[in-house]
DNA sequence: AAAAACCGTTGATATTTATCAACGGTTTTG
DNA sequence: CAAAACCGTTGATAAATATCAACGGTTTTT
């Protein structure tokens, strides 16, 4: 099951891990399972563990005053799964996290993983590439969020991200988009003709 | 002018730098004044050096096909400015950023900075230290845009930079906002009564 | 000191998006 | 396998927000 996050850290750094720290890797993340609609996280706990996940599918969202659902991230494959600010700060998270398809995760602690970051320093960079895009990805959504409209947006969603629209249904990548399932479908009815 | 820096960093680190590491510092960061209106970087370049901004105030912005601006960032004091995409990645900027008061800045390359953060660990630490703390504002500010009203988007940025509403025009914070200027000066009489 | 640019506001109107309700076709669950 | 939950769609309507044009009061530039 480790084999999985071995590939993606050697994807992302010069040379690859050694045994050693394949094994020191393994021995600090914990496998986790989750069934579909099982929870990662609750609002109003602390975000103690990150999950890289193996398999399967999940989303980040809050919950409003009305009870509306309102998604702001989608994870699957190869993506890193947890509340950055809960994580960071031991603050309660205001966020739910939760499996949308069976999901297997590995779990590690932020104390554990900066220790593990000490200790091998591809790790550490690994880390630092993976903030890195992480970035440019959260600039390139809010830049698109705050200067075009709902179809817009959609459209460079799809584009740059066809396998969550073929993951995840509709209603879902709506909110993620900020818009209503039922506007969502009448862009895409549009965009047919 | 350097002063204002080492006090910036010393405030994120556990141990003040010593008198070599200022004067490493003091080497590597330029400074550079811009009057107001001139730029700092503009689209189509690649953004080769990051700001720290000792004294003023600047925006970044894209313009759209209708040759509407999109503010991203806003920045005064103690606040670094740069495209991170376009510099990590060495591709053109899709932004600019210019000076909308009289500014004072250090500047440094992003090669420069990587060197430094080797030779001076605390500034490393302070670095991780940013990012970690302005991927929590990316990712509050994104769910804001998302989830919230026009109205309560701004209501939320007011009280939470207080700031930036009595230092940048209220046509900025609109468009930072992701709405027009009009639809604020409606939002901000609404509110009054 | 005059001219020009900038800024916030307002009114009238258009466009975009949300809301509410209902439906038929899945898929999941007991 | 029957009931329930889920999903996408559509129509009618309401609400939020944008657009366009104009104004008076700054502030900046010449």
């Amino acid at each position: 099951m480790h084999e999985a996050l071995f590939t993606y850290i050697n994807r992302h750094i010069g040379l690859p891990l050694t045994i050693d720290e394949e094994a020191l890797i393994e021995a600090n993340f914990q496998p986790k399972k989750l069934r579909k609609k099982q929870y990662f996280l609750q609002e109003g706990d602390v975000c103690k563990q990150i999950g890289f996940i193996v398999k399967g599918a999940m989303r980040q969202y809050s919950v409003d005053d009305k009870g509306v659902e309102h998604i702001v991230h989608l994870y699957i494959e190869n993506y890193w799964a947890g509340d950055r600010e809960s994580s960071i700060m031991l603050t309660p998270s205001k966020y739910n996290i939760d499996a949308w398809e069976d999901t297997e995760l590995l779990l590690i602690t932020r104390a554990e993983m900066l220790d593990l970051m000490h200790k091998i320093p591809a790790l550490a960079q690994m880390i630092r590439t993976m903030d890195e895009r992480n970035a440019i990805a959260n600039q390139r959504r809010l830049s698109s969020t705050i200067s075009n409209s709902a179809e817009k947006r959609y459209e460079e969603f799809a584009s740059n991200h066809p396998q969550f629209v073929q993951r995840f249904p509709q209603h879902l990548i709506a909110s993620f988009l900020g818009i209503t399932k039922e506007t969502l479908s009448r862009i895409r009815k549009q965009a047919f003709k």
